[in-house]
RNA sequence: GCUCGAGUGGUGGAAUUGGUAGACACGUUGGACUUAAAAUCCAAUGGCCAUUGCGGCCGUGCGGGUUCAAGUCCCGCCUCGAGUACCA
């Protein structure tokens, strides 16, 4: 019988469909295990072999774990909202939950070939009303919440609102907008209702605000920071300008240092943290008030080097700061607008792109220093950016280097405050070796000295105080599209409304197009059903709103990473309809114990949902702060993209060994087209495409050989490998073990389809093992010492492998293993019993078959991992090696019960040893027991 | 620029954490079985020298150091990759 793996295959993967083998019940007696993944995006492409890396990673575990004895939780579901599906309704009229339905089938029919151990009956999917219902009241408790940064919690907005009543806000302390008004209880219960309720807004966690944003003219919609890479769109590659909208925000930034301070609890890859922790951005300083000379406004300013402050020579705003047409003095207003409109103009990537060329303008306004009381002019210039700190440095050229260029470049004085040290070259930034002059009460202080006495000192004059400033900033939450999540909101005289909980979810409306609408509103301006009936708690036409008892709805949806923000609690509890999640469920499962992804999410997805669950934590929804312990990113697998050289102007194709004698363009084609050597199947290229059927190509030894390059696996680099392909020649059995050979999880490796045939004949080798012409071969007889000794090595080594998550070493202990056992002519079912658990996580389908060929009901996935027993591997005795000054000579036996001297003496007593001594007396001997023995002559 | 990470055969990658470097696999070469091919099996495969002798020398990016012993530890460089970038 030979190994049929696609009706073995085919035969269990239904079997585990019917039984429900890897269902995970809430609440059991085994101690539970939660496996996760992201989830994907389903594209219209399909999956490539790229793509299940680390579900085969995650499954390998998950298997193992139920062996162990775990109740393991192993959930997939679909992150179904999204762009490519739009633009796609866009193009075609076809709506999205069409398009993404078609896919989702095609990624399931994908995923199931594979023989993942997935729970699908906790399967969620975020575009389903169902499950973003639950997307949208969590919007509604992050509205109903502020941050009290004394309890340094989410809190209720109530009791917010009970203090207000009581004493005012002068007392809180909370995470809120920077320009909120100072007001007593008396003075709020005067407020009018509307009032009260802006005040809210600039609390709450989630906020409506007018911003700067991120605005990208191509894809008519915000983008978050992370959205947006060198100035263009991640997606798409589109230019990105900043523009003010009115839009949600998330008040992320009252979760900075809980953000910060939770990394040090969790078991993440250390870059990923490294990312977190830059995109946080903590810095510590001082926040400065410069009062400005014939204006009762200030200029507040965030510095890390208070101690530098009487350096400063001038300031600098960001030409976009709110003081600069109110302080610019006539004769300069020429020069500011002029200069203000140019950086307006230009895009953040032109400005990062020189960031070389130094401008500015004068404002005519002039700052008065806190200590000198001398008067320092203000200027404008684009390297002050608008989003960090205040948007106004104090500018102290001598340690600065922008400083200093700027005031080289406009002849502003460039004071020295550091004691012997030379700045007539560059500024001198090193907080180490430095002792400050020139500067009052700080002369003759160290770094660390003089910022502390430069805060105090600036307290005392109430003009400034120690802080702590961050990068991170608010999370833009809305975004002019389509298919996303509505939000539960409703705008009653220009203020937004909840939707009450118990009317959710508020399902998106259909619409006729999907494109903005002629007045520039978000595409649900297209929608006629989108009103709300505040006293029927409906939806309605839009005709109908009269501002009384129906109002208009939000146009905007929710950003991609609303849903996948708290996907991972939902699978706990995935069909209550009444609640988010039982305490029940959360109770019993906790948190994720391992999360497998991809690193493109560092500073998205992954920060996005950490505070999400912070937040979750607050309310007492969450029992843990941190929802994954442990993480890893897997590595991508890359494509080798095929590549013909054409030579210029002409329509012929040189060789690859040729190419040199000719100026040629580089083209990408079809990697099918190639043979293992390289050599390009002519005839194929001709009828791939068009443009290459009267191709003429230049020839070497009669062959054309193409060029390879490893890149990236992508549809228009042609160098996509697909599973279903590889599953139909190979196995899916075989797909997983080499996935898992190519080499470590975390690393980036090439695809090579042709070195799969090393894992396929393992397979082979492990069938025969069990089976031969008539049927098994397996037989009752005792094993030998030295099968014992081959299965408990391999025992040991898988098991401390996939502990450590180093799945391709284990497919070379396998293969060791198999021809040890062959060779050994082992056919002992006390061995061939206990391999087929072993080898099961990593190939779930040829182990079932074999499990049931030695006569067992019931999938192997149940039964528990061997036990790895010491005795068999350790005998009384143990090769040394013997080393003669460093240099390993030979090996010799020795008995585990000899001590030092006893080796020592045996060593030297040894024949082959005698002969390298010479006669001569050796100098020392080293004996490290167990280890080594060295000679040291 | 800053922050991480990595450099080992023709290729992907091992190396029990300081103890015989190159496991395992691909590829290549030779052989067996075949009319032939496929499949399967066997042997060789870091480099150089010696191969009528079972041996020698050099080898883990480069240069030093510690040690009986260094791919592994320390110091100084070089190269590549990833992230980030006018962050005051």
């Amino acid at each position: 019988m030979n190994y049929n793996f696609s009706e073995i295959e085919a035969k269990w993967q239904k079997f585990w469909a019917a039984d429900q083998t890897f269902k995970a019940e809430n609440g059991s007696e085994k101690e539970k295990y939660y496996v996760l993944d992201m989830f994907p995006y389903p594209s219209g492409a399909g999956l490539h072999v790229g793509h299940p890396l680390g579900y085969i990673a995650s499954d390998i575990y998950s298997r193992y774990k139920r062996h162990m004895g775990f109740n393991v939780m192993h959930p997939m579901g679909y992150d179904s909202f999204g762009l490519p599906a739009e633009q796609y309704a866009i193009q075609t009229g076809q709506h999205p939950a069409i398009t993404t339905e078609a896919n989702i089938k095609r990624y399931r029919e994908q995923l199931d070939k594979l023989g993942f151990s997935f729970d699908w009956s906790r399967e969620v999917r975020t575009a389903d009303p169902k499950y973003y219902k639950w997307t949208q009241w969590v919007f509604i408790q992050l509205f109903n919440s502020w941050y009290n940064t004394v309890a340094d919690s989410a809190q209720g907005i109530e009791s917010l609102i009970a203090i207000f009543e009581k004493e005012g806000n002068t007392k809180v302390q909370a995470a809120c907008d920077d320009d909120v008004p100072q007001f007593s209880a008396s003075d709020w219960n005067g407020f009018s209702g509307k009032r009260q309720q802006e005040i809210l807004l600039q609390y709450r966690l989630t906020y409506l605000a007018e911003t700067q944003v991120n605005w990208c003219p191509a894809l008519g919609t915000v983008l978050a920071n992370d959205e947006v890479v060198n100035g263009v769109s991640e997606r798409g590659g589109h230019p990105v300008i900043r523009k003010k909208m009115t839009q949600w925000s998330m008040r992320i930034t009252a979760y900075a240092q809980r953000l910060l301070d939770g990394l040090d609890t969790i078991d993440w890859p250390q870059p990923l943290k490294d990312s977190q922790t830059n995109w946080i951005g903590r810095s510590e300083g001082a926040s400065v008030s410069f009062n400005l000379v014939g204006h009762k406004e200030q200029i507040d300013v965030f510095t890390t080097r208070p101690d530098t402050i009487f350096g400063a020579s001038f300031m600098t705003l960001a030409p976009e700061h709110e003081l600069v047409a109110k302080i610019t003095t006539p004769e300069q207003k020429k020069d500011i607008d002029r200069y203000v409109e140019a950086t307006a103009k230009r895009s953040e990537r032109d400005r990062m792109a020189d960031v070389k060329t130094i401008s500015g303008a004068f404002t005519g306004a002039y700052a008065e220093h806190p200590f000198t009381k001398q008067t320092i002019p203000v200027w404008i210039g684009d390297y002050v950016l608008a989003g960090y700190g205040t948007g106004a440095v104090m500018s102290v050229p001598c340690g600065d280097q922008r400083d200093y260029d700027f005031a080289k470049h406009f002849g502003i004085p460039i004071p020295n405050i550091f004691e012997g040290v030379d700045i007539s070259e560059e500024a001198f930034a090193d907080k180490e070796n430095t002792i400050i002059g020139n500067s009052d009460f700080l002369n003759g202080l160290s770094y660390k000295e003089a910022v502390r006495k430069a805060i105090e000192e600036l307290e005392k004059l109430g003009q400034g105080q120690g802080k702590v400033n961050y990068r991170l900033r608010d999370a833009v939450f809305s975004r002019q599209r389509y298919w996303g999540e509505p939000f539960p909101v409703y705008y009653v005289d220009g203020m937004p409304q909840m939707l009450p909980e118990e009317h959710l979810p508020l399902e998106l409306p259909e619409v006729e197009k999907y494109l903005p609408t002629e007045t520039g509103e978000p595409p649900l301006g297209n929608a006629k059903v989108w009103a709300w009936d505040s006293k029927r708690n409906t939806v309605v036409d839009i005709d109908q709103i009269d501002h009384k008892q129906i109002f208009p709805l939000e146009l905007n949806t929710m950003p991609g990473w609303a849903g996948s923000s708290q996907y991972f609690n939902r699978y706990m509890d995935p069909h209550n309809q009444a609640e988010i999640y039982s305490k029940e469920a959360i109770g019993y499962w906790q948190d994720v114990d391992l999360y497998i992804g991809g690193s493109e999410h560092a500073t998205s997805h992954l920060l996005y949902a950490r505070f999400w669950q912070k937040f979750m934590y607050d309310l007492g929804w969450a029992p843990k702060d941190e929802f994954a312990q442990k993480l890893i990113n897997q590595g991508m697998i890359l494509g080798t993209s095929a590549i013909v050289y054409r030579v210029s102007g002409t329509n012929s194709y040189v060789s690859e060994g040729l190419k040199e004698d000719y100026e040629v363009e580089e083209l990408r084609i079809d990697v099918d087209m190639i043979n293992a050597s390289n050599e390009l199947d002519i005839e194929g290229l001709k009828r791939w495409q068009p443009q290459y059927e009267k191709a003429e190509f230049i020839l070497e030894d009669d062959k054309y050989i193409v060029g390879r390059e490893v890149e990236k696996m992508s549809k228009r680099w042609y160098n996509v490998v697909n599973p279903d392909a590889i599953c139909e020649d190979f196995g899916a059995d075989s797909l997983r073990l080499y996935e898992m050979f190519l080499g470590p999880l975390e690393q980036s490796k090439p695809w090579n389809t042709a070195g799969i045939t090393g894992v396929h004949s393992f397979l082979k080798k492990l069938w025969r093992l069990y089976v031969n012409e008539t049927g098994t071969r397996v037989v009752d007889t005792e094993p030998t010492k030295e099968n014992l000794k081959t299965l408990h090595k391999t025992i040991k080594k898988v098991a401390e492998d996939i502990e450590n998550f180093s799945f391709n070493t284990s497919v070379s202990t396998f293969m060791i293993c198999v021809n040890e056992l062959a060779a050994q002519k082992c056919a002992s079912k006390a061995i061939l019993e206990p391999l087929a658990i072993l080898v099961s996580p990593y190939a779930p389908h040829i182990a079932e078959e074999l499990w049931e060929k030695l006569g067992h009901t019931g999938s192997i996935a149940k039964v528990p991992f061997p036990e790895f027993e010491e005795k068999y591997l350790v005998e009384n005795s143990k090769e040394y090696p013997i080393s003669f000054n460093g240099k390993m000579r030979f090996t010799m036996e020795l008995s585990l019960d000899l001590g030092k001297e006893e080796i020592e003496a045996a060593v030297l007593a040894n024949e082959k040893t005698q002969q390298q001594l010479q006669g001569r007396t050796p100098k020392k001997v080293i004996v490290v027991p167990g280890k080594i023995v060295n000679i040291v002559g």
